[in-house]
DNA sequence: ACATTTTTTCCTGGTT
DNA sequence: TAACCAGGAAAAAATG
């Protein structure tokens, strides 16, 4: 549950930062070491560009507190999609930090961000270099720093660390003991962008949060016929009926048409509201969604899928969840297949995508969408 | 601040 | 009947 906080924190600093970015899963943690700080104690500043107090201490004495300031600090400067940060790299001590190559700072918070907080790291220290003198650890010591880190990120072999930047998990509905049911999306995107995608684009970062108030099975109703792929397991997407659930019942109601204004939550994203960037970043495009969906074939998940790779024909297996995937990266739980559809549709006219005609669920890329050409992607 | 574009929401009616 | 498709209308949000 800690680990959840500390999610939350990075996320909403996200959130914020990024409006149009998802959150990060806060199910596919493993338990961190040692007590993460509590949600009470974070200090990411309201106060834009104000370092934290670890600015003022060796690194070496960073307490995990400290390293997680910093390690916000140096997302919110460099506008990092803290949304990509596998939050058990976060909680650590400055020991531990500090014990960490460059490389494996780059493997853990990949090439940018690592880099970044190489660099500062390596300013710290040099400005505490007396103190670090001092505090110099033993061979034995670093041994056990590093069995330290060993124990602390299992997930973590080598230069080719595991699920580093963990994006988007869909969670089986049925409660299961073993961890490996729940799989993640495009773990390591950043080498992965379409390369039509605009700066920064990660529409496929976004986490699929199962809840435990219910559980539906968002597979379209075709996709679970005879039309299901077999190389595309069956899931079930457990998604909170709430997000299903737009009027309580007994509320009398009826929305006039347009979009109802939205509703601005309170806490934390309003305490680091003034982090928030004018506009959201571009390259957030539905269809873009879509076909970094269909060009990481081997981490949809079978929510989609080509019916035609060169011609840009493309069908939706799970259409529910292809929509809740889309309102979750929009912010919008009440995203549906049907909204999602209509969309879609005002694509026709612009030519990013061809009607696809007596074909459910089928659609087509057009002259005007661009990035997922085979020539475009590579395969 | 404002204009334009994009997306969301709701709707009616039709098809599979 | 459920799920989907078409597309109008209106409005919010994003973007320039």
């Amino acid at each position: 549950m800690a680990s959840s906080e500390l999610s939350l924190i990075l996320n909403n600093a996200n959130a914020n930062l990024y409006p149009s970015e998802p959150q990060a899963n806060l199910l596919s943690m493993t338990a961190p070491m040692g007590r993460p700080p509590h949600l009470s104690e974070m200090t990411f500043s309201s106060n834009n560009n104000t370092m934290g107090s670890w600015d003022l201490v060796n690194p070496q004495m960073w307490s995990r507190h400290n390293v997680l300031e910093w390690i916000g600090f140096h997302v919110e400067e460099s506008r990092f999609d803290a949304s990509l940060l596998n939050i058990n790299y976060c909680n650590m001590d400055g020991i531990t930090l500090c014990s960490m190559s460059k490389e494996t700072l780059i493997s853990m918070f990949g090439s940018m961000l690592g880099e970044r907080l190489h660099h500062s790291l390596e300013t710290q220290k040099s400005r505490y270099a007396t103190d670090l003198s001092e505090t110099c650890l033993s061979e034995s010591e670093l041994d056990l720093l590093d069995n330290i880190l060993q124990n602390s990120f299992p997930f973590m072999h080598g230069p080719s660390l595991g699920p580093l930047l963990e994006t988007v998990v869909v969670q089986p509905s049925i409660p299961s003991d073993n961890s490996e049911n729940s799989y993640s999306y495009f773990d390591e995107y950043p080498n992965q962008l379409t390369p039509e995608s605009d700066h920064g684009y990660d529409s496929l970062t976004e986490s699929f949060q199962s809840s435990h108030t219910g559980s539906l099975n968002l597979s379209s109703p075709e996709s679970n016929s005879s039309d299901s792929d077999p190389e595309y397991p069956e899931m079930h997407y457990s998604v909170s009926t709430k997000n299903f659930v737009k009027q309580e019942p007994g509320e009398p109601k009826k929305r006039g048409r347009g979009r109802p204004p939205k509703c601005q939550s309170e806490g934390f994203e309003h305490f680091i509201q003034s982090k928030k960037s004018k506009h959201a970043p571009r390259g957030t495009h539905l269809w873009e969604f879509i076909r970094d969906i269909l060009i990481h074939p081997e981490k949809n998940q079978g929510l989609m899928k080509w019916e035609d790779r060169r011609d840009g024909v493309f069908k939706f297996l799970k259409s529910e969840a292809v929509a809740q995937l889309w309102g979750q990266k929009k912010k919008n739980s009440s995203m549906t297949y049907e909204k999602l559809s209509r969309a879609m549709r005002y694509y026709y006219k612009r030519e990013i995508l061809e009607r696809v005609d007596g074909r459910r669920l089928v659609y087509k890329f057009g002259k005007n969408s661009t990035g997922w050409r085979i020539e475009e992607t590579g395969y």
